[in-house]
DNA sequence: CCTACCGATCGGTAGG
DNA sequence: CCTACCGATCGGTAGG
């Protein structure tokens, strides 16, 4: 309901649950990790959250909304398909580089949704991945990407690109733009070679 | 010690945790879970086992050792370094898709080791990672590859071919040959374009 | 390999 | 927001 809210206990609560969900894991997280991070007693945090998995549910939930907001857009965009999917590229990596935290536990995490929330992220991540599936066909056909399988690529560039909460550290020697320039070269020309 | 014994209680148990670890994750995966898929009490796995993370443990050093023992001795074939990246990655992918559950365990859940056994396993993957690096910068260094950050490079291979636990299912339609080679194409070629 | 148990910790609640 | 508590479950052990 209320977008992006600044410094209520609740946010407090997300942040701190995004911390250590996205270290440690949600499972070996308890409540009362959360609650130590805010210097409050374990029972406490109910006061502003009625479950530990609502409290995940709400971070994966914003993080799915910023990944369609960043990149749909670009979908209806009206350029050629290559240049379509850098764009797209470049918007997925500055939602994971700036929301690092939150992006690692969506990508990490989703399983320990019980259903039917569960099934509904699945559902909004397979929707995602469409859209870049038909960048890339679209790349296909009108001979900009010289692929077989869409499917295929489309999930090596999703994979490649949500690896990066894994060596990311934002030491603040290269930028969001900078990583995404890098990575979207590596993607579309690959490593390159002579032959 | 004993070389990938065969139907032991012990492998069964190390198979059954595979399995569930890989699903579910270490964390949320009970003793009594591994327990009932043998038909067997919680505590009468400690006859064989002597804690759950030794059991993690050891499906993680097993997989560490079979890439190893896959991806070392191409490092010292001699051939043009193009190939021999390609080379390796089909030995990678090769034990990954063999020892799917397994790998994805490596992947995941190596953070709930306790030390030093996780620093150990953090060792072993730089190693491990320096392998490909070494193979990538001698390509950049030959001119077959064009590239200008063969650390990037390098985690980007690794994080991708990584991936595939994610989304891998043996239906039987594609050997693990085959989806080597298609892996091997896009990383090496990228996704290709005309400009 | 089972039965029966241990202390510790979990997510969550009542009552203030 | 705290104190004090709940039942359930956890990894692991004793004794047979």
């Amino acid at each position: 309901m209320s977008a992006t809210a600044p410094h209520t206990r609740k946010e407090q609560i997300y942040r701190a649950a995004s911390a250590l969900f996205s270290e440690r894991g949600y499972r070996a997280t308890s409540v009362r990790d959360i609650a130590r991070e805010l210097d409050l007693q374990g029972g406490s945090l109910y006061a502003h959250i009625s479950s530990k998995e609502d409290v995940l549910w709400e971070i994966i939930a914003r993080v799915a909304d910023s990944f369609f907001a960043a990149v749909r857009p670009i979908t209806e965009a009206e350029m050629p398909a290559g240049d379509r999917l850098r764009a797209m590229i470049h918007a997925h990596v500055g939602v994971v580089v700036n929301e690092l935290a939150r992006a690692a536990v969506f990508f990490q995490d989703w399983r320990h949704l019980s259903e039917p929330r569960r099934s509904e992220v699945l559902a909004l991540r397979d929707r995602y991945e469409g859209l870049f599936r038909t960048a890339i066909a679209d790349g296909i056909a009108s001979g900009e990407l010289a692929q077989r399988d869409a499917r295929l690529a489309t999930i090596m560039v999703l994979t490649a690109l949500n690896g990066i909460p894994g060596w990311f550290r934002a030491d603040g020697d290269r930028t969001a733009d900078e990583i995404a320039d890098e990575l979207a070269d590596l993607i579309l020309d690959g490593l390159g070679r002579s032959s």
